[in-house]
DNA sequence: ACCGCCACCTAGATAGACTAGGGAGCAACC
DNA sequence: GGTTGCTCCCTAGTCTATCTAGGTGGCGGT
């Protein structure tokens, strides 16, 4: 058995993050699974990755978190998108794009 | 002032060298300078990335490697492709076709 | 009373890339 | 013939994001 290549691409998942959030704030597991279904089951964020990189996300000051109740009522951290993790985020695109535009030309070349 | 993003996707590395060396073989530093070169210079490999990657895929039998001159009339290692580095090269292309589709599905959500 | 699930949390290991060096040989110059 | 610069190779140590593999507590259902 080959070793699998992981789920997700090392440094894109900050921006994951901050995108799922993009429009309702959303509990770390509600992230997780929204990541997945936004992305057709292809990307799956362990949460070993998903809890550390929240609160990274927190102290850089791009997500703010309140403790609250989830559907299922159970207690839960409720993470929102501030206006510093909007301009994050397009950063993080941009970025992205350029690189994965790089890479592309890379491949394309006969 | 912030920290800069690297100017490599992690985990792509391997794919553009095989790539570099799709046709001819290269050098090391030639290598770098062709993968700067395809990229439109948004791309750049530093050697202390480099040549541990040579050696993983030497390894993984994925390149060869003989002592020759170089233009410059300097000693240098050239690589070149196996066979089994070709089909390496087509698995690590359709894993990074694959995800990178799957982050742009979600990035293209709005 | 028990079990399963949800939601959160953490320590430690791993791996890939980067920083910051060093060395040797050729070429060009004065 | 010394010095300087360039090319090419090499490596140790560090960093950081992710993953593995655990654990806690509380709610709901049986």
């Amino acid at each position: 058995m080959a070793k699998e290549k992981p789920d997700l691409v090392y440094g894109t998942l900050d921006m994951l993050i901050l995108k799922s959030l993009q429009h309702d704030p959303m509990h770390g597991l509600g992230i997780a699974d929204r990541i997945q279904q936004m992305s057709d089951s292809v990307l799956r964020v362990e949460q070993g990755s998903l809890y550390p990189a929240l609160y990274r996300l927190e102290a850089e000051g791009w997500v703010a978190a309140d403790w609250g109740v989830s559907d299922n009522n159970r207690r839960a951290r409720y993470y929102r998108l501030t206006s510093a993790g909007r301009r994050q985020l397009a950063a993080e695109t941009d970025h992205w794009v350029r690189i994965t535009s790089a890479i592309n030309l890379v491949l394309a070349q006969g």
